[in-house]
DNA sequence: CAAGTATTACGATTAGGTTCGTAAGCAACG
DNA sequence: CGTTGCTTACGAACCTAATCGTAATACTTG
């Protein structure tokens, strides 16, 4: 059954961490906690700690070569993306794709964006 | 400020009686935990607790004229729904509407469903 | 090499969520 | 009215998440 994967979803906390790695690509702790600093008030050993959390279930990979060791994301962007709204819409959606879809677009919603989504129907037409 | 809103987001085991007493529409523990029995193997006591709790957070009215409380949810489906889709947007995709419809629409969502979602975008044309 | 500095490791604390056992309250029935 | 059974209330136990203080370790530089 090739179990093993990803079953894990990632907390809030290393949701944000995850973020700023698949924004900057592979970092020291110090460069995370920088970035994370900017927009809140964490402690340095607070995002060590969760780092390591994060690496014992596996959301990251660390390269150990150096005495700062190199984090990355194990996984993708779009993978973990792709696996948190699966999960939510089989929560909180009763399984139904279009549902949650209809509940996302709204109001606020700006053109462009309809507009990218159209294109993604027509692209999915064939 | 006007607080007192819902800034309050269920917790999965909330969600779960949410999901019933949507279904079941107002009903006593009695009910909600024979219809959570069906999936789940969860206690009495436990699902009075979490209602209790709910109660406490405002996620759940309960009537109590009669020996057996009758609860139901205090906030609709369709704006529960909103509320934790748009949380998962902030929180996971940078702020896009687009990119989580990207993500959500795969090969496994039918083309009944697909067609849903372009009426709605038909709808909003106007 | 010794002292200072940066980094990781460990463990304690706090808070929230989930579960359930037990007690207390009420109601109906014999 | 007292016993039985359903219901709510209370609180303990356990788990995960998040935070950080302190200790241990490794590098660096005078």
């Amino acid at each position: 059954m090739a179990r093993g994967k990803s079953a894990v979803k990632p907390t809030e906390a290393e949701l944000t961490l995850l973020n700023i790695l698949w924004q900057m690509g592979p970092a020291t702790v110090r460069q995370i906690h920088e970035k994370v600093s900017t927009t809140q008030s964490t402690g340095y050993t607070t995002v060590l700690k969760i780092l390591q959390i994060m690496h014992e279930k596996s959301l990251v990979i660390r390269d150990e070569t150096n005495r700062a060791h190199v984090y990355a994301a194990a996984n993708s962007e779009v993978h973990t993306q792709s696996s948190l709204i699966k999960d939510l819409i089989s929560k909180a959606f009763g399984g139904s794709t279009s549902k949650l879809v209809m509940r996302a677009i709204d109001e606020s919603t700006s053109a462009e964006e309809i507009n990218d989504i159209r294109q993604l129907l027509n692209s999915l037409e064939k």
